[in-house]
DNA sequence: CTGAAAGCGCTAACAA
DNA sequence: TTGTTAGCGCTTTCAG
């Protein structure tokens, strides 16, 4: 039953030109008569022919699709995502600005990764959020010449030379500053960091201005490290600052999911929040809005990275010049856990 | 210096063996020595080989990705994405799904639309959600021959004939009666519908249900249409509904988003929820359960939705029958909007 | 077990 | 203005 669909040259025949002519009148490269055009249209809407992208891609070497590498689809529990507020607000901020360059987006995992489809290949380049240290998809991309653009520095690599690949710019430094300043406006004194394993630049720059900003405060720094897609993550970690001996009167930890199991952990040892301990997120959710009390955070404005990231990479593949860089992107969003009173969520720091 | 990338010629070339064999020893298809299919890999290693996937593509007649029709993307506003939390669950879900089969998956726009980016037509078969009635993306699929399967029926489609599109059930029919039961059950005398105004299954059928319930308890149904992408459509609705005379004890809202707005309209005009008028939500959302008061809804369950479709598509492609129907999806949670007391949200109906 | 050669549908020189 | 033709990189008969 299931007639071929009808080629370019099905559609030569009948409108009685060359596959030249019809090829032109599409992409509207050549010159061809309004006339020839008309002809052609008619007959390519009898026979209800559509150009077979696949093969333009072929030949123009583009598909006109990007690819956003979704870090959090491979951890161990694929049916688990971590971060998911972070992740859907940019892959749909991500999506809507690849239409709007005429672009698909398409969600892939690791294309060096073990469950890689094979179609990741196949898009004219990739949004990668969170390179990690040594990367092995940077090295793959950068090694095949296949055109990227990272969300966040790909750590240790500026420091070799000015081989630095184009990334969007997620403040990591600005914001931890920010954060811990909150906290310490707040009264903390004794401020403790909860940071995820990855060897990402979010977690290793947070834990080094942490550091930093301890000593310059004379303050003895106390990170507890929990790996990301660890579930329960944060009451662990709650228990290991508390273990510890140092109570610490103030707490940043790095995923929202962490920050959430950390201050039902305090509860569940009875230290109240924020009375006797002040929490900040360094990514925000919805998740974290609901939690009683509602949870200060770092809202990372996934949509603005996303947006960035897309138009940065459109202008690489167009062969056009990188945006200039905008405005700093992410603020502080105060809510009950670091404040003594309890205001709807108000922002800090540089809004849209 | 942008050296070209191999091919599958330079790899026999340099391996000393013909294409032929390269092909093979990559697809696993022909019977290759085990000497040769070392030489083989080493040459293509040593050259960074990759197989171009779009090459593979037009020959195989099969990309490997599959496109997510985000109805969301064609709003006028196309920041604006309505339901959000719906369609990030959802294809959150269904990237994980796709991958888990093998593919790759691509958000796009509706390519009959104007802003459409080319590639999507690239995709080997389209997941189309909430289809309308006389969908020119269903009728264009259709005639294309490229497979898809839609979430939510293709409204006045079951009545022409036994053509029915392959779908995945939202169950409208037994989740309107569940909310409307669930009102009723709560005390509510005088229940009134706010529904979308875009033609498709969940809207007409929501209402259809909701008019023969109504007539079951001969009750005067009382219908408001309100767009799905308008801001303020909720308060709008809850203005139509005080100004009409009749005040409802309860209201149904279809959409997450009214269903806010309706509170807050309630609110502003002195009546109480869930005192004076029960609210439930026909979709689910964080923002319902950060509301004051929370709000109860239907929990559609998206990813459970994107699960089946994928696998049903995926089964389509791969020429295997349909997967068997599962449970009944989608259940009822209620919260401190249509209940007396404010227990925490507690689910009602099937549960995973 | 390996190789030569014919395309998949389309684009872009180059000719006419 | 239109047509002829040679590939894009790969798979796959069909012969060796």
């Amino acid at each position: 039953m299931s007639t071929r669909r009808p080629t370019i040259r099905d559609v030569a025949r009948r409108a009685g030109v060359s596959v030249t002519t019809v090829s032109h009148t599409f992409s509207g490269n050549g010159k061809v008569a309004a006339a020839t055009q008309q002809r052609v249209r008619t007959a390519a809407h009898d026979l209800g022919y559509h150009p077979d992208v696949i093969a333009q891609g072929l030949r123009n070497n583009r598909l006109g699709v990007i690819a956003l590498v979704a870090r959090q689809l491979d951890a161990l529990r694929p049916d688990f995502l971590y971060d998911v507020d972070y992740f859907s607000r940019f892959a749909g901020a991500a999506a809507v600005a690849a239409l709007a360059e005429g672009l698909g987006l398409m969600l892939v995992s690791d294309p060096t990764g073990p469950r890689a489809a094979g179609a990741a290949l196949a898009s004219d380049g990739f949004i990668v959020t969170e390179p990690v240290v040594d990367d092995p998809l940077v090295a793959m991309l950068t090694s095949a010449g296949i055109p990227f653009v990272t969300v966040g520095e790909v750590p240790g690599r500026s420091a070799d030379g000015p081989d630095t690949a184009p990334h969007v710019d997620i403040e990591s430094g600005r914001l931890t500053a920010l954060a811990l300043d909150h906290l310490w406006d707040g009264g903390a004194r004794r401020i403790a960091l909860v940071t995820g394993t990855d060897r990402n630049e979010w977690n290793l720059r947070s834990v080094a201005v942490y550091e930093r900003w301890c000593a310059h405060r004379r303050m003895t720094p106390s990170t507890v490290r929990v790996p990301e897609e660890l579930d329960g993550g944060g009451h662990q970690a709650a228990g290991r600052l508390l273990d510890a001996g140092a109570v610490p009167d103030g707490v940043y930890a790095l995923t929202s999911d962490h920050a959430l199991g950390l201050v039902a952990g305090f509860a569940e040892r009875g230290l109240r929040v924020p009375d006797d301990v002040r929490v900040v997120a360094g990514s925000d959710a919805e998740s974290l809005r609901s939690a009683r009390p509602t949870i200060s955070s770092i809202d990372l404005e996934p949509e603005e990275l996303a947006r960035r990231a897309v138009e940065a990479l459109a202008a690489r593949l167009g062969g056009r010049p990188p945006p200039p860089v905008g405005r700093p992107v992410g603020h502080l969003v105060v809510r009950a856990s670091s404040a003594p009173a309890d205001p709807p969520g108000q922002a800090l720091g540089p809004r849209p």
